[in-house]
RNA sequence: UGUCCCAUGGUGUAAUGGUAACACACCUGGUUUUGGUCCAGGCAUUUAAGGUUCGAGUCCUUAUGGGACAACCA
């Protein structure tokens, strides 16, 4: 599936057609995808990637790439890298080169003095804590700060003098002057430059003024000429305070530009058993919960796409999960779903035998080896077959043989016939236990006359097993994921800590899989380079990037549907 | 005791004043050399009360419930 071969219908749809309708912005449509380069992205901001660059592409004006980088403290070139690798591992490209605010700098810092010289910003050189408790609360309206009224002339000097570093960190700010009574807290003067002598990631120590978002992120969508401003719904409130920057701005140019942007909201993602805050995903990085911003476990892109999800699967879950403004908690199988339905079609099929149990075929002569034909997938015949190996002595997963099992269980028991997918059907004879009750060795016999595509082998049994020969059979190391998190609001959870709602089985190392041989034989093709595979029977599996030609790791992405194990329950 | 936003099955999303639909989840049954896939079916929905209208999930009013907003973060 290419990106939005399918196009869904929401409400920012209608809002850009009616804004098309009324020749808004010379019939011009752009996007922008804003991310502040101080975190890795997750599947929330792959919401908005698909949502952005599904606009940009379907209204053909494409999808600027920005970096809001005002906050030197928290960011870093790391962080540019991944957000690029990304977007574009998700399959979108963006205009042009990426954007940074920073290359705005300049332009900010002129337009900053024209609204001095305007009389809509004053310097205020009162702490933090004095502005903040200036501010009332939403119900109590603020009192002017006592530096509101100086002097253009005055204001200009300061400012000038905060650019060349005249001043310490903290000691005087920017402030629009707007006012003060506002029912909305962002109109209450809000700040648009603090000082921060810090070592910005690509201006260096250019600057040690920064814009704050307010000021940045609208005056940027316009210089680039965006058209429409997509971000979630907690900056509805923001709004009015976008809207009066531009307009303060747009008064002062010579003629209205033709493209203006309009800021629109919708609601953030939301999944449950998730945690989706860039301040709680940093801890569990951190804090080593787990093994990084790519471990599998985690939501983010990087992880996701460890754990072997598609790029197609994303955006599939992305078009799924639609675009609306009401809060919403997104269920997980929803997303696995989506990996399982793609990974269905596209992943080939192989043998591997997770926790394994020695069955011997009793009456299959020693030292023969017996070369089947298996088809890499039987959902898409393109992808051929390839023949494994059949010998006397085999692997079966230890689940499938069960002691005086009821009628329902339609796998392996003493005096019962299954038949080994792609193989023969064999009939269980005995078994070997040791001291401890385990079962160590199953004694089978096969049928000869019932391999498959024979005639023989159109007798209807109950089971069918996957199963690999032991001495054809490769071993891998096996990573079993579980979600993360065993609650299933862990972010809503009042009583607890996110962190006490860890799962302590996320994670399972499985030593002892064996897997067929010729597994690399089985057309696994997919864009990004990544194998992935179906386990046949258990459930799809891709090599870890961390894996060595002799020592081979497999991720666990997701397991099959699996009606029997809920049946037992 | 503010301002703004939101309210459709278990979960999401659609229906643009004219038959409430689609997906996921869950449950049956069928097919199957994967207890997968596939196929057929089932379950279950407009927060409430008024109003406008021939007709309201949709427009208006009120109520109720949920959310956002008082970082020198974005």
């Amino acid at each position: 599936m290419e990106p939005n071969d399918t196009i869904k219908t929401n409400f920012i749809h209608q809002e850009i057609d009616s804004d098309l309708n009324e020749n808004k912005n010379g019939g011009a449509v752009l996007t922008r995808f804003p991310p502040e380069p101080n975190g890795y992205l997750h599947i929330g901001h792959a919401k908005s990637i698909c949502l952005n660059f599904g606009l940009g592409k379907y209204y053909k004006g494409g999808t600027n790439l920005r970096f809001d980088d005002t906050n030197p403290t928290k960011e870093d070139t790391e962080y540019v890298d991944s957000i690029k690798e990304d977007v574009n591992w998700l399959g979108f490209e963006w205009n042009d080169e990426p954007k940074f605010t920073s290359d705005y700098f300049e332009q900010l810092y002129d337009w900053a003095v024209i609204l001095i010289k305007k009389g809509k910003a004053y310097v205020d050189d009162q702490s933090a804590e004095i502005i903040a408790s200036q501010k009332g609360t939403p119900t109590v309206p603020g009192t002017e700060s006592p530096f509101r009224n100086r002097s253009v002339e005055e204001n200009l000097d300061l400012f000038e003098r905060m650019r060349k570093g005249e001043f310490q960190n903290g000691e005087c700010v920017l402030r629009a002057k707007i006012d003060m009574a506002s029912s909305n807290m962002h109109m209450r003067d809000p700040l648009m430059y603090r000082i921060i002598h810090a070592n910005h990631h690509r201006t260096g120590n250019d600057w040690c003024i920064y814009p704050m978002y307010d000021y940045a992120h609208g005056q940027g969508d316009f210089i680039e000429g965006i058209t429409h401003s997509i971000c979630t719904l907690e900056f509805e409130v923001h709004r009015p305070l976008y809207e009066w920057f531009l307009n303060a701005i747009l008064d002062e140019l010579p003629e209205r530009p033709v493209a203006t942007p309009r800021q629109i909201e919708f609601a953030r993602l939301n999944l449950n058993y998730t945690v989706m805050s860039k301040r709680k995903l940093l801890q569990l990085v951190n804090e080593n919960y787990v093994a990084g911003w790519d471990d599998p476990r985690m939501p983010t892109v990087s992880g996701l796409r460890r754990r072997g999800y598609t790029p197609e699967s994303i955006r599939r879950f992305a078009d799924e999960i639609g675009i609306a403004k009401r809060e919403n908690i997104i269920d997980v199988a929803l997303l696995e779903h989506c990996i399982r339905e793609d990974l269905n079609k596209r992943a080939p099929r192989v043998y591997a035998v997770l926790n394994p149990v020695k069955v011997i075929i009793t009456n299959f002569p020693e030292g023969e080896v017996e070369w089947m034909e298996a088809i890499n997938n039987p959902e898409d015949e393109t992808m051929g077959s390839r023949t494994l190996p059949f010998s006397r002595e085999i692997y079966i997963e230890r689940d499938d043989f069960m002691e005086n099992a009821p009628r329902k269980f339609f796998r392996m028991d003493v005096g019962r016939e299954v038949r080994l997918k792609n193989a023969y059907i064999v009939k269980c004879e005995d078994i070997k236990k040791d001291e401890n009750g385990e079962i160590t060795e199953i004694y089978c016999t096969y049928d000869p006359d019932t391999k498959s595509g024979m005639e023989g082998s159109k007798r209807k049994v109950k089971g069918t097993l996957h199963w690999v020969s032991i001495e054809h059979s490769k071993q891998v190391q096996v990573k079993q994921y579980d979600r993360l998190f065993m609650d299933e609001a862990p972010d809503a959870n009042k009583e607890k800590d996110f962190l006490e709602l860890l799962n302590p089985d996320s994670l399972s190392v499985v030593n002892t899989c064996f897997i067929e041989p010729n597994y690399m034989d089985a057309n696994s093709k997919f864009a990004d380079g990544i194998q992935r595979f179906q386990f046949q029977r258990l459930g799809y599996f891709c090599i870890d990037k961390a894996s060595k030609e002799d020592d081979v790791i497999f991720n666990r992405t997701v397991t099959l549907k699996d009606s029997w194990s809920k049946k037992k329950k």
